[in-house]
DNA sequence: GTCTATACGAAGATAGAC
DNA sequence: GTCTATCTTCGTATAGAC
């Protein structure tokens, strides 16, 4: 698909490419054939840049996959209201389920249930780090910490439950939903102690 | 591990050991070997019971999960309160969760997210009958049917999503927290229009 | 760093005997 | 209905030349 020269090289379109099939299929229905020839990568480099192999790989590829997401999270949530910086977020989520035809998913999910270790590990981090960004954000807005907190949860897992909802019906509906519901919750838990 | 005399036969015990070992792997990492192991079942019979192949097996498995979980989830609503029929809801995932030492997760988001197109539809269908069930209870409760239907989405959204969460944490503090989180809002929700 | 070639195993699927 | 045997394809991984 892409195969074309890739400014930082092959090592950096392989990850790349294994971000990319990964969201589609999941860990385990990527193999090493796939990733060369989406990233159009030198047939005989493989375990030259990854001699750990395929755990190599996928780990590195969740670990990129990651610091982009957690650091698109962050920007998003540099808006002026919690509800709004949540709707920002969403519309990420909601341009890839659109533009993937609905079978690309979350690569942290993907990593999340897939076999490897290392790469589930670092999703449970993930999710972590996202529920630190948006409880501080709410906390900003003037929540209580402790509300703040498990807010965050649930609006990490709503936002990814809503996203395999939607890939299961090949729909955006249910994301839009569950977006509008965590908007209303964001206002409610900011409401109940304003700034000050 | 199974593998003694199943007494509903060979089919039914190869489906049940599909089931299990694609909520912990996924549907690309299981094979027909592994099934056959698994269940015990004799190995040239695999053609005879499912001509299909794989995507047979993957499809009846999904189907039969889902029969079974929907039925679970309509015993459980059976409660006396939405919020305490939520907390029974959560507590079969939870206990499914520690069963398996946080690497069983839900076959519907498992079909969710494969490659076995008739699947990913059942798993679609099956969200969505979650939302009726839940929907109906909440509205029996006295809920405003509106307000049902889009607290229902997020339900099961969220704890769709909280499940992956814990799964990538190993731990079931996610699920309880999106669960109290859960309860309060579905209060909440219900003390808006109180029956009458 | 990249190539070809290949070892080795596992996968899905089929054929034909019993 | 179940067996063994086999075909074919694909997967990971390695060896050794360039």
């Amino acid at each position: 698909m892409a195969r074309q020269q890739d400014p930082a090289g092959p090592r950096a379109a392989m990850i790349r490419s294994a971000i990319r099939l990964i969201r589609q299929r999941g860990v385990a229905a990527v193999s090493f054939a796939d990733v060369l020839a989406d990233s159009g990568a030198p047939r005989g480099s493989i375990y030259h840049h990854f001699p750990g192999g395929k755990s190599q790989l996928v780990e590195e590829a969740t670990r990129s996959a990651a610091e982009q997401l957690s650091a698109g999270v962050a920007r998003t949530l540099d808006a002026p209201d919690a509800p709004g910086a949540l709707r920002a977020l969403a519309g990420l989520w909601r341009r890839g389920l659109e533009a993937g035809d609905y079978a690309v998913g979350c690569p942290i999910v993907a990593a999340a249930l897939g076999t490897e270790r290392a790469a589930r590990d670092i999703a449970g981090a993930t999710f972590g780090t996202w529920c630190d960004l948006i409880s501080d954000k709410l906390v900003a807005d003037g929540a209580d910490p402790g509300r703040a907190r498990s807010t965050a949860v649930l609006v990490v897992s709503a936002l990814e439950g809503a996203l395999v909802f939607a890939q299961a019906q090949r729909s955006s509906a249910p994301l839009d939903v569950v977006v509008d519901e965590l908007s209303a919750l964001c206002r409610s838990v900011i409401d109940v102690a304003p700034r000050g």
